[in-house]
RNA sequence: GGGGUCGUAGUUCAGUUGGUUAGAACGCCUGCCUGUCACGCAGGAGGUCGCGAGUUCGAGUCUCGUCGGCCCCGCCA
């Protein structure tokens, strides 16, 4: 089809171009056809322009004007002309001239749109994936890919000055059986037998380490088969990062840079580096959490010491069997109603708390047994512990106090999480509160499994313990700690990494401490290994979860949100209704057969 | 694998204790309208109440199953 290529966008035009004749290609947003004259306000990604037809400007244009509805492509050709005084839009960018129209070009006719192309609307997103094409038209999700885009070239740029190489690893490749689930590809040529989809190209950026490369990084696809949230999709994109002849501070400093450059460039923020640190150990004793939310303090106290010799059985249980008493003081929630402590011991119970202990501090006069705390365990505190308790807690009347206790970790996980549910419930988070960054670090090396009754990596089979800690290896593994790190952003996980080992034999020892067989390593990893053999530096990196962080840059509380073809939580792509059946013939050519 | 929640017009929703022909707003269509910008006015079309079974004289409403969306736990080195 014929038609003249724009002048301008519909997001360009200014009182400075009245008077000219233009061109602009583009969407009918939204017509306002009073009957002798058509308003039609014409979209792009720039923008939005309102073209008028006009029967005593142009009576053949304003006759084909009538024929426009929502979503036709069109072309019109016109003059730029001020407002008439009084029916300025002051809102819009373009709103001081309008654009009469000489010509109109209907490019393409429509079908109404199953839901409006406009920003906050209020639409289920199953229908929203459906037309995904549809819903990237809006300005709002178009403002989320754009800020993807930059978020891009800020990486690209950011590596590039620090002389960093970007390099493409291998989308097909070997299984690796520790940790996730592998996406498998049947290989055609060599029957039975399978590629994976990368779940990180972690064993190739540390051969590029032993290649020389020395500072490697890449933007790059990452396939895990777990279930879905809202801030985790199949496939996903990091940054990935691998430096070699570095320490954990030249990590931290490298990656620091690269936060500041998006705050500054993306939000106009100047962050303060350096960012601060807390220990994994420390995190979940305070925070109850290995990703503690530090925008607000409400910070949990171990009571331990409080109730080293208490009768009260759960508590005497606990400090006898090595668990964990902890406390979570709500200031100024002593006027809770017991309805809204039962849906609160709920939210702990679903967890998997047994429940909640809970107290209304009634009066603390601190030098006497005048402390009242109103609470079901009351009757089995003596005076002593209360004082301690109100003391150690820092707890005024009118405050309410919870205490879990039970295992470590899980314990304070479940205070983690009552934490964060209080901080919402106590609205500790304003739209204005500064953002926190923070790293963790000395995470434990090993996680114990109950159900395999073996120990696993927490952070990957690679990862390097602290060097005093080596020897614990064979005779206590959950004592020794990974010189690995995640970098934490309002409570969300942005980043994770570690020092690597380079040694083969430290490779080996590792291998050993997980329970895998010298075999079985030389059969999985006998690639990695043999490289570590030929001259492997000390080096180390990180990887960052794009999305994830795009997604918290956008201010949106889900990682679809800024992924241009995003899958349902259930795993389906809504658009082209994958995943599908396939032909027999591909299968048998696959050497495949549906059970 | 488990828990929660939702599913009614193109869209967002309402729908009483199970009871006549399932409503509203927006959108859509038609007509009128020359400065609108949430244009206005008048009229109209539009429903497999997600799907299937059951209870009942009668089911959008109750029961069971099933499918799908969203959130969470497990899982995610």
């Amino acid at each position: 089809m014929k038609f003249k290529k724009r002048t301008h966008t519909c997001g360009e035009l200014r009182e400075i171009n009245i008077g000219q004749s233009v061109v602009l290609n583009g969407w009918v947003a939204i017509r306002r056809d009073l009957g002798g004259v058509i308003f039609i306000e014409m979209r792009d990604r720039y923008g939005v322009t309102q073209v008028v037809f006009e029967p005593s400007y142009n009576p053949q244009a304003h006759e084909q004007g009538k024929r426009l509805r929502s979503e036709y492509v069109i072309s019109i050709e016109g003059k730029v002309r001020k407002r008439p005084a009084g029916t300025e839009n002051f809102s819009l960018s373009t709103g001081q001239i309008d654009v009469m129209v000489d010509k109109l070009i209907i490019l393409n006719q429509a079908e109404t749109p199953p839901f409006p192309i406009e920003d906050k609307i209020d639409v289920n997103e199953d229908l929203r994936l459906k037309y995904r094409y549809l819903d990237l038209r809006r300005s709002e999700m178009q403002k989320n890919i754009l800020l993807r885009h930059k978020m891009y070239q800020i990486t690209r740029k950011y590596f590039d000055n620090n002389g960093f190489v970007e390099v493409e690893t291998p989308i097909l490749m070997r299984s690796t059986p520790e940790g996730a689930r592998d996406f498998l590809v049947p290989s055609r040529l060599h029957k039975g037998k399978f590629y994976a989809l990368p779940q990180s190209p972690q064993t190739y950026k540390q051969i590029l380490m032993v290649a020389g490369l020395d500072r490697y990084f890449q933007i790059v696809k990452c396939f895990r088969d777990e279930d879905l949230r809202a801030d985790r999709q199949y496939e996903f994109t990091q940054i990935d990062v691998e430096m070699s002849f570095v320490d954990v501070e030249d990590i931290f400093e490298m990656v620091e840079g690269l936060m500041k450059s998006f705050f500054k460039e993306i939000l106009g923020y100047d962050i303060q580096t350096q960012i601060p640190r807390l220990s994994f150990e420390e995190a979940m004793e305070r925070y109850g959490s290995d990703k503690p939310d530090l925008r607000f303090g409400l910070e949990m106290v171990t009571l331990n010491d409080v109730f080293t010799n208490s009768d009260f059985r759960v508590f005497k249980d606990s400090v006898s069997n090595n668990g964990i008493i902890t406390g979570l003081l709500a200031k100024g929630c002593g006027d809770y109603t017991r309805n809204q402590l039962d849906l609160l011991t709920d939210f702990v119970k679903k967890l998997g708390a047994g429940g909640l202990i809970w107290m209304r501090v009634k009066s603390t006069a601190a030098d006497s047994s005048d402390v009242e705390l109103e609470a079901p365990i009351a009757k089995f505190l003596t005076d002593e512990e209360k004082m301690k308790l109100i003391k150690k807690m820092k707890a005024e009347s009118g405050d309410l106090l919870f205490i879990l206790t039970g295992p470590k970790i899980k314990t304070l996980s479940l205070m983690g999480s009552l934490r964060l549910e209080m901080a919402k419930r106590m609205n500790l988070i304003q739209p204005d509160t500064k953002p926190s960054l923070l790293w963790v670090t000395d995470f434990p090396l090993f996680e114990w499994d109950e159900e395999t009754k073996r120990f696993y990596a927490m952070h990957h089979p690679f990862t390097s313990p602290k060097v005093e800690d080596i020897p614990l290896m064979d005779t206590e593994p959950a004592k020794v700690k990974a010189r690995a790190y995640d970098l934490v952003f309002n409570g969300n996980e942005i980043a994770g990494g570690s020092i690597r080992i380079h040694d083969s034999g430290l490779q080996a020892k590792m291998f050993n401490a997980l329970g895998i067989s010298e075999d079985e390593a030389q059969e999985k990893f006998g690639f990695l290994m043999g490289a570590f053999k030929y001259g492997a530096p000390p080096h180390g990196g990180i990887a960052f979860g794009f999305d994830r962080l795009a997604m918290l840059f956008a201010g949106t509380t889900s990682i679809r949100d800024v992924i241009a073809f995003p899958k349902t939580s259930s795993g389906i792509s809504l658009m082209d209704d994958s995943p599908s059946n396939v032909d027999e013939a591909q299968l048998t050519e696959l050497h495949i057969k549906v059970k």
